[in-house]
DNA sequence: AGATTCTCACCTAGGTGGAAATGT
DNA sequence: ACATTTCCACCTAGGTGAGAATCT
């Protein structure tokens, strides 16, 4: 707990007592203001969730014939509300076909998006732009593999509604009226646009680079929102007309887009996190916010050189094959690993029982491996996070080998969006291949399962600073402690001493 | 010295002595084999070189009509050679036109990839892959703006030779030959492919992250080399048909592609540097390697101490608004600064007189600016690289206000990338924004030339940590030391006592 | 003997929430 | 009172050459 705010530890007892489900102002349906579009209908498919607007197809009003106060446009106060479901059901609602043969977008994450939802998912807005967390990020189906698409996303308020966030009651209240109706929500196209249907469909597109901000003169390119307001991002899948340049595309045209949008996706963005579960769950799930959580914080150095031990004695722990989902915060195991682990994880909430974040472990099975000397040919290739990594129900069908068949072609990468999939856990490359649809011969040739890389066991920067700078200071080399914190202390050529 | 390999400073010793350059193979025209093409001739451009080869335009025969043998397409032993002149004279090298109206490629950086050549370029390749260093970046003109162009490099051998270094001559020696016919290539398609040329022609085009390997079985996309031997890439400016989809495109199409190779961008792949002046130019002038440059190397925590010291009293050096070239090393004031340093170099260069490393300081003209809190406004945009910053004599003309009149769209940015421009100098925004055509209002409104923006005196992180964990572990707060270390000494805020 | 691989310390670059300071 | 901004420690991610180990 120390790790969070002292205003929101303050005012929101009520939030952390229990489950204490932040009874909020509505959950709304995906039906826009003038578009076609039902509410989603629970279907078979696990973890995705998805409403579906559409525009253009289903009806031919486009989008820009109504820009001219387009910041209402996704304000549907007046349109009918469903009470949210429970996190069960809404896990298996499904995306709505959207017109015959026509593109099916399906939310990656719904999970991590309901366990926020449920709390009332918080986003930081800043002037210089904050990332989402999580991001959007999603899977399309059903497009013609052959014709050209851009994806794109924007935000769009939910009502015309200020909010205020009541500590006592750990509730979002009204607080107030505003006028959206002269603010155009900006596009963010998608980096990898255009793409042909093919490559859109064998990839997860990730809208994790978006930043939201509440700066109204930003040039930065980023999402203007206003603080204290409740917003839904929406998805557009744009057929790519040839006869026009949507290079510099900065609104939707007017016919060919379908529109999605996911009701679990709903934030209010503020500047400071109100609602401390909320922090908390960022924190947790984050792998940037990895300085927080709980355990590793504020210790001093016999502290640290005590949790950096190599408890489990000579070896070290073995993630690099894992499949890491950034957005989770955690690691799963490629093919059929058991046991249990994470790198979100210090290392003493194994060994020592010391407390975890509580949801640090909640997904986590990985073994603890024995370091192994990763074979010459395969040690440089980071870990392989294959398209819905994060979801291990992914039919297998998705992703046959008749798919890795292509040649890699030397198409630029365009990260660190990693093409949509990654996120900063696999290198571009491995991206990038990714796209053009091969994999590394590692995955093709049958990888053994909990082998073989080993992961940098997070050394306290701190003790491995002090040990390094007092040895350099002393010219003495305390070798027991340096040992103690390399990667492989039993390794008699690692201290290098100056 | 220090920071060198052992190897090469056992073996190398010729060619330490002076300017000694490097008694070079063979320095070649950029006439390949059957395609049309000249030697570039002198202009007043003044720091671009360019070598054209037109393929499809001026010669309709297509590259992939001959890519059953296309490892050879580039060799160019046979070709007429030309000795290198000095490195003033070709920095006004100039790119030639190529057919009427035809596209036009010049090197930027050609300054570094000169002073590279001078020595003999060596370029490492790794089996994971390597960036190169210096990168390819180009500036394209001549391109119809309404048209969509991809653009993408490759890399072909400079001859069937293979190469070894002797170190007591400090000379590259022939060591045997190679047949480079059964390799294909890999083109490295910019991932900002497809673009107007426009969008083209506004921007500086970088390879910044392409990699080179040596593992023929690489499946990330990397391009493959063979160590020991002699390339030279090679850009591609390929005229997009929409009647073909060449989002997946592998290899170059039979027309409609535009060939340009630059003589000092050729080098020879090692997999250790042979030549220890490369590695001290490249630990001078590649930001990745500051870490190795002199003066900072195996210090005790006292020369920490001391160099850390503000000798100038409670003032830190304000580098932010400068634009820094990532590939020089280097940054430059972007209006009518004077004086004299750089981020590059230690805080001891200065007052102390202490060595700085040779190159460090020798373009380096920033003027000591008091700290001065930055403005609410404009506290949180980076420093806004203008396209060709390390190109003072950049015709002003080149970027008028007229250019910034596009309204800026959320085109996500094709990242880090930086869309070729400033190569994780400028935050991603910023260089999709610059994309866009608009500028920060900072930089519309005239901003104060030597102000603002506090740059982070790089801390070392020793001295830090050792204070920062000592107080953490004694329960006192080191408040001098701290102080001394700490961006904003003078600020009473910033010593978080824990 | 020479070439290559691997691990490392040390960088750049930038994404987190905390907490103090500052608006409003 | 409360919203926002700023600065910071602490992370993730990954690009360097050095140097030891290993391969050929």
């Amino acid at each position: 707990m120390q790790g969070l705010s002292s205003r929101a530890h303050a005012f929101s007892v009520e939030a952390l007592v229990g489950k204490t489900p932040c009874k909020r102002i509505k959950a709304e349906d995906c039906k826009g203001e003038r578009v076609a579009g039902s509410r989603a209908d629970p279907g078979e498919q696990e973890t995705t969730t998805a409403a579906c607007t559409v525009i253009g197809e289903a009806d031919e009003l486009g989008y820009s014939r109504r820009a001219c106060c387009p910041g209402v446009l996704g304000a549907i106060s007046d349109a009918p509300k469903v009470e949210l479901s429970t996190r069960e059901e809404l896990k298996t609602a499904e995306a709505e076909k959207c017109g015959a043969g026509g593109a099916r977008v399906e939310l990656q994450g719904s999970d991590l998006w309901n366990r926020f939802h449920e709390i009332g998912t918080e986003m930081i807005i800043t002037k210089a732009g904050r990332r989402m967390f999580p991001s959007v990020r999603v899977k399309v189906r059903n497009l013609d593999p052959f014709r050209q698409y851009y994806i794109a996303m924007d935000i769009t308020p939910v009502d015309a509604k200020r909010y205020r966030y009541v500590y006592h009651s750990s509730q979002w209240m009204v607080a107030g009226n505003t006028d959206h109706s002269c603010i155009t929500p900006r596009l963010y196209v998608h980096p990898d646009s255009p793409c042909s249907g093919e490559t859109w469909m064998r990839q997860i597109i990730s809208f994790d680079r978006v930043k939201l901000t509440n700066n109204e003169m930003d040039d930065k390119g980023h999402i203007i929102l206003q603080s204290m307001h409740k917003y839904r991002p929406r998805v557009h899948v744009i057929e790519h007309d040839p006869r026009f340049d949507l290079s510099q595309i900065q609104s939707l045209p007017a016919q060919g887009v379908r529109t999605f949008s996911f009701p679990e996706t709903e934030f209010t963005t503020v500047t400071a996190y109100q609602n401390q579960q909320i922090t908390k769950l960022k924190i947790d799930r984050n792998p940037f916010a990895k300085g927080f959580r709980d355990p590793g914080r504020n210790r001093g150095v016999l502290d640290g050189i005590l949790e950096s031990y190599p408890w489990r004695g000579p070896l070290s722990l073995d993630f690099k094959p894992f499949a890491l989902d950034p957005q989770n915060g955690s690691c799963r195991p490629p093919s059929s690993c058991g046991a249990l682990s994470s790198p979100s994880c210090s290392p003493q909430s194994f060994p020592l029982g010391l407390p975890c974040s509580d949801t640090c472990l909640h997904s986590m099975a990985l073994p603890l491996c024995y370091k192994m000397a990763p074979p010459a040919g395969v040690a440089s290739p980071r870990p392989y996070s294959v398209p819905g990594a994060d979801r291990l129900q992914e039919p297998p069908g998705v992703r046959s080998l008749s798919d890795f068949s292509l040649l890699p072609s030397l198409r630029g990468q365009k990260e660190p969006d990693c093409r949509g999939q990654c996120f900063q856990v696999s290198p571009p490359g491995v991206s990038a291949l990714r796209l053009q649809g091969l994999p590394p011969p590692a995955l093709r040739h049958a990888p053994p399962p909990c082998s073989l890389y080993s992961y940098s066991l997070p050394v306290p920067p701190h003790l491995a600073s002090v040990t390094r700078h007092l040895k350099l200071a002393s010219g003495v080399s305390l070798t027991p402690p340096d040992g103690l914190l390399s990667q492989t202390p039993w390794h008699p050529a690692i201290n290098h001493c100056l």
